[in-house]
Order: structure tokens, then sequence, then C-alpha cells
DNA sequence: CCCGAATACGAAGCATGCTTCGTATTTTGA
DNA sequence: TCAAAATACGAAGCATGCTTCGTATTCGGG
């Protein structure tokens, strides 16, 4: 624990390190997540992103569009270009939906559902090495204050309309 | 360790919860830090990344890009992107090198350097306000796991020693 | 000194992510 | 009932992020 003191007066901005600020370090943590998960799951061609979309498409069944962009919490039209990769692939079935025709309506396709029973192992092994330099039981905090920091900051899109 | 736990006969895959997994978790703590760093610093037009990269060009003096991009840790080709922008908007200038003209010089422009000044206490506000809803000493203990899991993962492209 | 290795970039391509604006469709309320 | 509000999308634009391939320049060893 090194406590810079030094404060020259007439020197320039002090600068505070980048290792020690938490959006650079979140920042880092992602990109190694990412790296970690593309590296075990490189066999599939599969992204961090699209292994939740489909993820969550296993929960729905069917879902709507905007739907699946609340579910994993990510901005509307970038759901929308994902859904788009993974129907072009054929691991899911966009069709506009007969009751509403606004909508279109998501669904796994046997290939996409195949597929995720494949991933599950090395996607989980993934996030699992995200935080292996931790104990175990510092993994368990780690991701209890996640939780909490996620929790106590409700993404745009489902919350607003509660409060008008 | 793994207490397979029994799959329901007519069950379908069940899912590990989005909410559980850290690299999910992850990238909603960054979607969170940048939301926050924006509407922090929505009067300087900034974004984390350019933040981060005018503190490291505050550091250097002057540098060539691969060096900026191993500073904060970046693709290469990402950060002369945005050196570019910034240079665009005239914060940075990027001048050919004379002494070996594969290299970019890059620098600060007085302008730069101001912005510098006057963005910092936003931009400490919203690193602050990232991690808000965990106690102080909670704070203290993420920022450090964090810096432990990234010591654990290196970048690609080293000598980020310079930040400490 | 000179040729090959190393280095610093740039361009192109794909995949996130976000915002704003416009369109089609459904719902709703006076 | 019928026009306004709400909803679900799509397109376009900007900004990350990454990889691969190609080019210019410098450096290093024979």
């Amino acid at each position: 624990m090194r406590q810079a003191k030094k404060r020259r007066s007439g020197g320039k901005h002090r600068p505070w390190p980048l290792s020690q600020r938490p959006g650079y370090l979140i920042r880092r943590l992602h990109q190694i997540h990412v790296a970690l998960f593309q590296e075990a799951c490189s066999a599939f061609e599969v992204t961090p992103l699209q292994y939740s979309l489909l993820s969550a498409l296993a929960v729905r069944e069917t879902a709507d569009q905007t739907t699946l962009a609340a579910d994993i919490a990510l901005d509307r039209t970038t759901t929308t270009g994902a859904l788009k990769r993974l129907a072009a692939r054929g691991l899911v079935e966009r069709a506009v939906n007969k009751d509403d025709r606004r909508a279109r309506s998501c669904r796994l396709t046997p290939a996409g559902a195949a597929l995720l029973v494949k991933i599950e192992g090395p996607a989980r092994e993934a996030h699992r090495a995200t935080l292996g330099d931790l104990s175990v039981r510092e993994q368990t905090l780690f991701v209890e204050m996640m939780q909490r920091i996620v929790a106590g900051n409700p993404s745009r899109d489902n919350a607003t309309a509660l409060f008008d």
C-alpha cells in the first residue's frame, strides 16, 4: 500500500492512476472476461452477448425483441442486430407475430437449442475463470457486491415506465 | 464439489440465471459506469475512454499511439480512432515524429490540458458513484479485488507499469 | 552496407453499444 | 368510433473494441 505524498505546489495535474479507477478496472474486467469466453467457446463461434441472448430465449421460449432486450439489459437496436446474426446462422427464428404485426416473435431453432446445451460447460468455465484469481470465498463476495451495484442502478429501459 | 442438481425428467435445460454470471454482471457494471460518467461529464462531451487517453497523455507529455494503447490497455487501432476524434476537436495534436517517420507523436494541446483540469472533479465523482452502493470499506475491497484480477490477466501488450 | 526482421501505422471488416428520427400497428379514451 | 397515445421496429450515425492484412520505415546482423 503505497501512499503517494509528494504533491509539489507548482506541479502539474496530479493524475489519479488508471489502475485505481473503478471505471478503468471494470473495463479491464470486461475485456478479460470476453477474451476468456472467446477462448473457451471458440469452437462454437459464439460471443458472450450471443450466449446471453440464447440463454434468455431458452427461458422465454418465445419473445419479441424488446422483451429480450430488457431481459439482458441491452439496447433494443443492438439486440435486434445480434438476433439478426443469430438468425442468419440458423440458431434463432424471427417471425412476424401474427397477433401483433409490430412485433417479431423470436425463438430458438433446434440447432440453437442444441448449441446452447453444448456450449454450457465451456461458458460456465469461462465465467468461473474470470474470477479465478480470487479465493472461492472472495468470488462469492465479489458477485454479491456486483449484484448489489446492479440492483442499485436500474437500466433505463424497463424502470422508467413505472414512475412516470 | 459439483453437486449435480438433478435435472427433472421432463425439464428442459436449466439456465444459470444471468444475474449470477460474473460476465453478465461485469457488463452491467461497465454499462452503469459509462452512463454515470456520461451524465457527470455531459458538459464536456468526453467519454470514459477519451478521459483515459487524455489522462495518459498528461503523464506521458508525448507518446506514440502504440505506447498510449499499451498504457490504457486498449487495442492499437481503436486507440488511433479515439486519438483522431480528439485531434479533430483540437484537444490532441498528432504529428509525424521527425526522428521516426513511422510514428505519430501525440500530445495534449492547451485546450486538451485545460479540459482535463476542468473535467477531473466530475470524472472522479462518476468513478466514485459507480461503487456508491457499497460501503466505503467494501469499495476499497472491491477495487483491490479487481486489481488482483487484472494483475492476473496481463494484456497482450504489456508495459502498463507507468501508471503503477 | 544491405537485406531481412521488427516496428508503427492504416484500411477494412465484424460485433457490440448507444441515441435520434421515422414508420407501422395496436390500444385507448373522450 | 376514431384520433391520439403507446408500442415495436427499422435505419442511420457515432463510438468503442477486436482481428487480419498490407505498407512504410527503421534497425540489426552478416
